[in-house]
DNA sequence: GTGACTGTTGCAGAACGTGAGACGGGGCGC
DNA sequence: GCGCCCCGTCTCACGTTCTGCAACAGTCAC
């Protein structure tokens, strides 16, 4: 086998069974063989590897010699991370002084891959709304707001990406236009945040800001959601600023904040 | 090093690298010294298991050369669990309708060494205190009700390890002593639920009920959080009654069940 | 400035993971 | 019901890759 890779030092096995993590998040359920030939392994090695992964509880084989899924060690891990993590902590901090001022869920998101995905998150005592939101969710990149600043700061080459794909509408309101996506894109750019108007569920809009690090990098977005009836255009630059001010100090406290990814 | 464990096969870098994870999980942040320390292994051992982690987004190191943290990929991988593991979607589609029934926080929850976490959430649409309940959460067996079924059906050694601690106290309800919470646990075993009367949080009690494999074996509890005007002790047999329906059909719908651990 | 400490990086050896193939159990078609 | 095929797991010998040692490079304390 060819090593494509150059990682510095080789944990070649690790590398592969975290792959394997990653293959089954995207494929959501897949078999040994297929995960081999995702791989590039035998069959045997995938094997081997999912069995240990399982051992651990990160992946569930759904019948005896069944396809394998991810397991719920990971929901026990990620609670960890949210419980544990200093990072978290400071951010959850933040997000709940925000969401309380602003009585409305409030989540951190961070750029993965081609979408968007809430880290954090907060909600404020006025929330009657079926929760839609949670942590670890993934939304498109056009259709939120967090989405949007994600993408508007995003490397070139992630921003053409999406512009190049279909644009699934989720509302009447979604952007469905190339060229009208690059136009909020650059506002977004332009006035330092970016709205989600019933662009993803009817009824709920939001405002989004950036987040970053203290080398300037955008790495996150903060956001703000809610009922059209609280969160609408009037409203928007206002709740912007409210929102900036929390990210600004999410920059000051958060020690290296770059480490998002 | 003694090879003191006899695991199938061998992927043992691989499992290196996921015990990093947990102890991460417990320690919440810890140098690369202790890792290896904790591990057994020489400290490049571990300097190299933890960059391969990181360079897949599960952990994180605070600082240049500084501790290291679980990762937001972790997040990421869990919201690939809830949202594509039909196990999860089954759960979450039972809880959605049982918490629109109940009007209040549905949870399955899982054994997890000695204590207990939220795998699956469901709210209901009165839910309008803050949310301290969520999805990773760990709780303690002997002051939820959760925890309560979990422990009352668990092995013998756990339930006598729990026994055998200190019981932390919460409220003034908290159960402090163990001969009280071992009669408590055969009156769940006798009635097939839990409660949990305030003894968590002040004004906030829940219902629990077991939820069984197809075997029989008690894999997960199903849970029913609100506030003590909505959930009190009058009502406890009728809202356990519900619960046991829903965990029910969890047993018949959600193949595998077993595989929850 | 010096010394102790901690994390990362070459290096050689060997342990461990890998791949080929065999085994065994199910599913499906005939 | 029988036999074929497919798929996941297990065994085994080989050699790739992981490991531990030791040196290096920063950092903090004094």
């Amino acid at each position: 086998m060819v090593t494509s890779e150059q990682h510095p030092a080789g944990s070649q096995a690790v590398d592969r069974a975290l792959s394997i993590l990653e293959i089954l998040a995207r494929r959501g359920e897949s078999s040994v063989g297929a995960v081999a030939v995702e791989l590039g392994v035998h069959k045997s090695t995938a094997s081997r590897l999912l069995a240990a992964l399982e051992r651990h509880g990160l992946v569930v084989q759904s019948e005896w010699r069944g396809t394998y899924q991810l397991g719920f060690g990971l929901i026990r891990l990620a609670g960890a991370t949210t419980a544990h993590s200093s990072v978290s902590r400071e951010l959850q901090s933040i997000c709940d002084t925000l969401a309380q001022s602003l009585n409305d869920t409030v989540n951190v998101a961070i750029l993965d891959e081609l979408a968007c995905i809430n880290v954090v998150q907060a909600m404020g005592r006025a929330s009657v709304a079926a929760v839609k939101e949670y942590v670890g969710r993934r939304t498109p990149l056009h259709a939120t707001s967090s989405g949007k600043v994600l993408l508007a700061y995003a490397p070139p080459e992630i921003r053409e990406k999406v512009l190049s794909l279909p644009l699934a509408a989720f509302t009447d309101r979604t952007i469905g236009s190339p060229s009208v996506l690059r136009a909020a894109l650059d506002q977004v750019l332009d006035q330092g945040w970016a709205t989600n108007d019933e662009e993803w569920e009817r009824d709920t809009s939001a405002v989004a800001v950036p987040v970053r690090s203290l080398r300037g990098d955008v790495v996150a977005a903060l956001s703000v959601t809610g009922p059209s009836t609280r969160i609408n255009p009037p409203r928007f630059a206002d709740i912007a600023s409210r929102l900036q001010a929390g990210a600004a100090t999410m920059s000051a406290h958060v020690e290296f904040l770059a480490s998002l990814r």
